[in-house]
DNA sequence: GTATTTTAATTTGCACGCAAAGTATTTGCA
DNA sequence: TGCAAATACTTTGCGTGCAAATTAAAATAC
């Protein structure tokens, strides 16, 4: 039956297409509160983590895609969260500055996660860190060079 | 430690969002070879499972955003994969009905699945099983009213 | 020491995803 | 019957995600 495979109930990827969209659609309210969008979230917290970095090193930590960064990176400038300037030793590199604002915000942002855990009544943390595990396989998985 | 939680690495949504993103990419290439995006894809699975329901239930099917739905479904009107017409019964109603070669497309689409399989190397059926079983308690909870 | 290649980032064009506003129909109800 | 509310979609505006083309600077080759 070699058509089974193409019910949508079946399918990994269309799970993962609405849980990924649930997941974004759900941080939307609390973040507007704070006047980010989820992608520009997720440069927050990884130049939380460590600022002062090139802009292909935020694409690592990130996954975005670099055209779209660039993107973000100018609405968040024109926002006085960060600021991008040239790397005096490599004039090819940016380095991505967090502004005083910028570190700041993260106090706001602190209590983000738990608004959004709280909706998790199904999930506790040994299945949460599973269901990581299992994302990671496939994250894997799919961005081998094989193939 | 409060601000532990902002650590992207331990952040479930963005490794989500990284694995929905890499499975787009991953259907990407030979969605190409049949002219379809990812989302028309879905539509495309659910309609060759069910043909001739109205938008309403193709929304509740695939999740697709409403908005979004009405142009993707007119992109499919132009490349003649499906038609939609209004309901006689309900003039609100629009049913979508999958032309020829609409229908026809499903013998090109039998294999795409087991292009996308063959790239798990570290995921067998009973992990993806249980991805699934997760993912399905994620959206749940996610969607629930009860915030 | 200049030409070629590589690396780093930006730009462009297209297709969504989503909220909010708008447009028809139909239903419910006084 | 007539009119307000509900339903089913469509439109609009903004922010990505992505491939492909472009620009600029550094590394390498010759």
């Amino acid at each position: 039956m070699p058509f089974e495979q193409l019910k949508l109930e079946n399918q990994l990827c269309h799970r993962l297409y609405m849980a990924s969209n649930s997941i974004t659609r759900a941080y939307r309210e609390p973040l507007a509160k704070i006047n980010l969008t989820y992608p520009q979230y997720i440069v927050m917290m990884a130049l939380w983590e460590q600022d002062q970095i090139t802009i292909a090193k935020l694409i690592e930590k990130t996954a975005i895609d670099g055209g779209a960064l660039t993107q973000i990176l100018k609405k968040m400038t024109e926002k006085k969260l960060l600021s991008v300037v040239k790397d005096k030793q490599d004039q090819r590199k940016r380095l991505i500055q967090l502004s005083t604002s910028g570190q700041a915000l993260k106090l706001n942002a602190a209590d983000i996660p738990k608004q959004i855990h709280c909706k998790f009544e199904s999930i506790d943390s040994e299945k949460a860190l599973q269901l990581l595990a299992s994302l990671d396989l496939v994250i894997k998985d799919l961005n081998e060079p094989t193939q």
